[in-house]
DNA sequence: CTAATCTCCATTAATTCTATAGATATTAGA
DNA sequence: TCTAATATCTATAGAATTAATGGAGATTAG
């Protein structure tokens, strides 16, 4: 039960924009670099963000992404659903298209989609629970902490 | 976010195993034929769940496995951690044995992981919660129900 | 215009998951 | 003691998914 890299790539991107005394306009080129993540991957990443209304973009010369809505707003669900989907532990629990599994007789009457339905909303709400500003004040003070480390070592 | 099959297999043999009215040593091709499961990959399922002491087993003739304790001692965690691992997030995030990641500079002050380490233990505490008991209770009154459907549609 | 950017679609590469194969060990019962 | 039914172990093939790359537009500030 792992977590893709899209989901990885998509929070440092997002903190990355979040974070306070960053320009708030970042290109594709910049957050990849920062970050180190493979330019044309995160390319499809951001893109999925703003599919779903969590970052905006604009185009052109001196163009980049942008949050869309303050931290606060923005969950870890909200993140892990747009690069990677709804969780749905099989596709048959799935929360808005349920879909039959090929290895079983009907959906009707499933206790194991009964029970998978229920362990993914727990799981959803629990992902929900978690915005992107507290991430962006973690990942703030992390930073803080390593060049408190970094001093010392000098 | 999806459980594998090994997860799904590994339920309905579970389940198979604690339900009431059933012989309580079954063999894996019983197991098999009764869930629909390729044999030999349930095999390997029953394996794992016997290395976590979730099932015991007898060889020879009219060998087979039984459960090894009561099914209101067995969780949902226990069962999707003894096949498919525990619940990390990220490698960095794993319960027991920590590692870091190919792409992260270090798995010391990373923000990243601290956060996915507490999800990994929510979502586990979330999966604890379930036990197989209520499990067997929920797959007996399925059955149950589609049958009374049946007797309608007669 | 031009250079820097996002967008879209396709494809390749890598990894993980699913399933199967075959040889061996064990045991109840005839 | 033999036989048939069982679990165990290791390896590998096949399928599916994920990760990464490539290239041809479309847009826009300057």
């Amino acid at each position: 039960m792992k977590l893709s890299k899209k989901s990885k790539y998509a929070l440092r991107a997002l903190a990355c924009l979040g974070a306070p005394g960053v320009p708030s306009v970042l290109s594709i080129q910049e957050i990849a670099r920062r970050e180190t993540i493979p330019k044309k991957f995160l390319e499809q990443v951001l893109l999925a963000l703003k599919k779903t209304g969590i970052v905006q973009s604009s185009r052109g010369k001196a163009g980049g992404y942008t949050l869309r809505g303050a931290p606060a707003g923005i969950t870890l669900g909200d993140i892990v659903r747009a690069v990677d989907g709804p969780f749905a532990p099989f596709v048959c629990a799935h929360p808005a298209a349920p879909v039959k599994c090929a290895d079983c007789p009907s959906m009707e009457n499933c206790w194991l989609r009964a029970v998978m339905t229920e362990v993914g909303e727990t799981v959803t709400t629990a992902l929900d629970q978690i915005t992107l500003a507290e991430i962006c004040r973690r990942a703030a003070e992390s930073q803080r902490r390593s060049v408190h480390t970094l001093m010392y070592d000098i």
